[in-house]
DNA sequence: GCTTGTCGTCAAGTACCTTGACTATAGGGA
DNA sequence: TCCCTATAGTCAAGGTACTTGACGACAAGC
């Protein structure tokens, strides 16, 4: 790792934490952006993250929450503003009583395609930047990463000092 | 717990924002995860940005402000939040009347040598994962990434007014 | 002196996510 | 049938990590 520093500028902090936390940053700005120019400014990145979840044929709000990382209330805030802006609307479940649809309204869906556009644009330009090899090589290291890390996962139940999920 | 899949399963989202975000969320949760069991359950993954700025010999708060991407009242926020935990202390600096010079306390210094070791137990855990190959091309990728978006920036230097959008 | 710019603080508000407590429905026994 | 429990979703409160705006204290230039 790079330590070298003088007097004046103390290096930047260059582990893998930090330029993943960086570049992620990067692309959420640049997306936010490039969809506000789009005529989206109801958009946000949290919003974004939800929408990458809903199938253009809606899904159910339960099946919303096994799929996200987060709690189902912290879904249902993020619906709540989806839907006052005329995103997506929520349906009963003639199958179920309990159960709600999610789905894309007519606007939602014109926003998910400019947002599959605009992704399509920076990956573009990110391969511009950096070149195709080393861009595939990012996201085969990425995709292998991610795997690495669910399976470590389920191997972990009951190692070491268990801060995790067990409160 | 099982995962049923479906055929109706719809795929998750795989484009590079998504890879990112996903990635460093899960590098900011092992770290925060192995920081609390090292006894630093001070730790949030907002510090750990911020104190990773600082050096061992202190800074001035402006020159923090300068160097993070946020607020000059968020970085301040964080201080207070550290300053109060006895991680940092805030001096008045004798060259700038107006200034102040933030400095680890010993107990910070503790925490940043913790911190260090575990950021490279799980940059080994991420080798013993994906291979080194991958690993040093992640690097690679990202650190093009982020001199090749500085570069972009300082090209567009757009007003706010004026959105910029390439291509 | 005065003005202008920098440094840090105070106040208020937003986005995102959390836990806890609750209602309504479903589905399986007894 | 009535009860029991699990699931689906909602309501309320709170906390972290930011934001913008306003402002006071000091520095440095005339």
């Amino acid at each position: 790792m790079v330590k070298e520093l003088d007097e004046k500028t103390e290096a930047l902090p260059d582990h893998v934490g930090w330029r993943l936390w960086q570049a992620s940053r990067a692309w959420q700005v640049e997306f936010a952006a490039a969809m506000r120019v789009a005529g989206h400014d109801w958009f946000t990145e949290a919003r974004a993250g939800l929408l990458g979840h809903i199938g253009r044929s809606g899904m159910r709000q339960s099946a919303l929450i096994e799929r996200s990382a987060i709690s189902k209330q912290a879904i249902q805030q993020l619906l709540d503003g989806l839907e006052a802006e005329g995103i997506v609307e929520r349906l009963p479940d003639p199958q179920d009583g309990r159960g709600k649809l999610v789905r894309y309204t007519r606007k939602g869906l014109d926003a998910l395609r400019d947002g599959d556009r605009v992704k399509m644009e920076i990956e573009r330009g990110y391969i511009g930047r950096i070149g195709e090899e080393r861009f595939t090589a990012l996201m085969s290291a990425l995709r292998a990463l991610a795997a690495g890390q669910a399976a470590a996962m389920d191997e972990d139940a009951g190692a070491e000092g268990e801060v995790v999920e067990s409160k």
